[in-house]
DNA sequence: TATTTCTTGTGAATTATTTCACGAACGCTT
DNA sequence: AAGCGTTCGTGAAATAATTCACAAGAAATA
């Protein structure tokens, strides 16, 4: 058992701390109340090692001989990633992707909320499946001001995507997510993350032609 | 100048190779004919030398003091991965995400075509916009085989993804494209790829409150 | 309570990936 | 055609991530 010291977790280890998170939810459910690293690793599609070194990254909460305790555990994880509360989220362009994501209900059992759309053409864009409301670009720095939303999910055509970004970042939103495929140009404080499912795809490809 | 030797390329090589394609793609229609490593490198947000050092892996393109001449790359890249051609690919679970992806264009420009769905209920998913067929689970197999295709994407429930993984991999399915938050156990010449949203989200949130 | 059996936590070793540093090759100018 | 300036290609070095190996701690058993 070490000293409390907070050193830099790795952006990977963050990424599959979210992993075991939904791991846990689900045995959780089952009626699980204790799994070995063993079980937990092979249910997140790692190493048994690996798990615990993640874990170890800040903190200690297992008991040996016989594991974690499951509740416990997706406390600890939640806390550390910050995910206990909802979180608003907006979305900026209304297209295709934009409104299947709109109308998709598996954010918020996530811990996340899109409070409300924005396009360039609001008008056209109304939806009677949609429960958000749909505002125009000029609306952004209000709303985002108002609500205090630090993410935002964007789902424009490329052309236009870092004129958008540009107009998010000087709103004050922090954390992109960005589905056009290409690079976003953003200050250092500012964190993208991309979603491209055609490299995905062709990533596959690649690697299914033995 | 080294021998031809095939050596394994990292996958994390194969997926900026993607990434470089879509900035040549970019460059290309903005009419310019020679890109740097430099330049392009940061059009794809790594450093130079790791640019280079990923086209090593399957050859020398460049010519010293000029660059790189962007169509004949392109090329090179895009054979390297094998895409030049069309791809058929099926969508598996027509709900709110797997329309929209089904309506989205902007596959086929890149090399991808969604040439059928399938789903539990097809009859009440019909929908004007969309141009592929809907067909139910039992015509899987046959369409799979008649039409050779190789990849599929998958975006039912949870509740149902392993199950409908171990049908498209009885029919011969190579590489899958999964949506649903879970691992999936597939025979080890079958490749999954995850796109997890909420995870993405969540990776998002943790970063950006300093 | 002693013993056995499990499973964690972690320093060390290994493996993978990225970056550096620089020689070699090419175009361009004079 | 010689010299200059640029940029590639690549071994070597540095960094990061993963896996190993095992001591230590705790429960279960007898």
């Amino acid at each position: 058992m070490k000293k409390t010291e907070r050193l830099i977790i790795p952006r990977k280890t963050i990424y599959r701390l979210s992993i075991y998170l939904r791991c846990l939810a689900r045995l959780h459910e089952k009626g699980i109340g204790t799994v070995s690293s063993e079980a937990l690793a092979k249910a997140a599609g790692v190493k048994s090692t690996q798990l615990r070194k993640d874990l170890a990254y800040f903190g200690t909460f297992g008991t040996r001989g016989l594991g974690y305790d499951v509740t416990e555990l997706f406390k600890k994880i939640s806390e550390e990633l910050g995910t206990s509360r909802l979180q608003p989220v907006i979305l900026v362009g209304v297209g295709n992707l934009g409104l299947a994501l709109l109308s998709y209900r598996g954010f918020e059992k996530e811990g996340f909320e899109i409070v409300a759309a924005f396009d360039a053409e609001p008008k056209r864009k109304r939806d009677k499946e949609i429960k958000q409301p749909i505002y125009g670009m000029e609306a952004l720095p209000e709303f985002v001001g108002q609500h205090q939303v630090k993410m935002a999910i964007v789902t424009v055509p490329v052309a236009v995507v870092q004129e958008v970004t540009n107009s998010l970042v000087k709103c004050g939103i922090a954390g992109i997510l960005n589905f056009a495929p290409i690079v976003l140009d953003v200050p250092e404080d500012v964190m993208v993350n991309n979603v491209n499912l055609a490299i995905e795809l062709e990533n596959l490809s690649y690697f299914i032609q033995e």
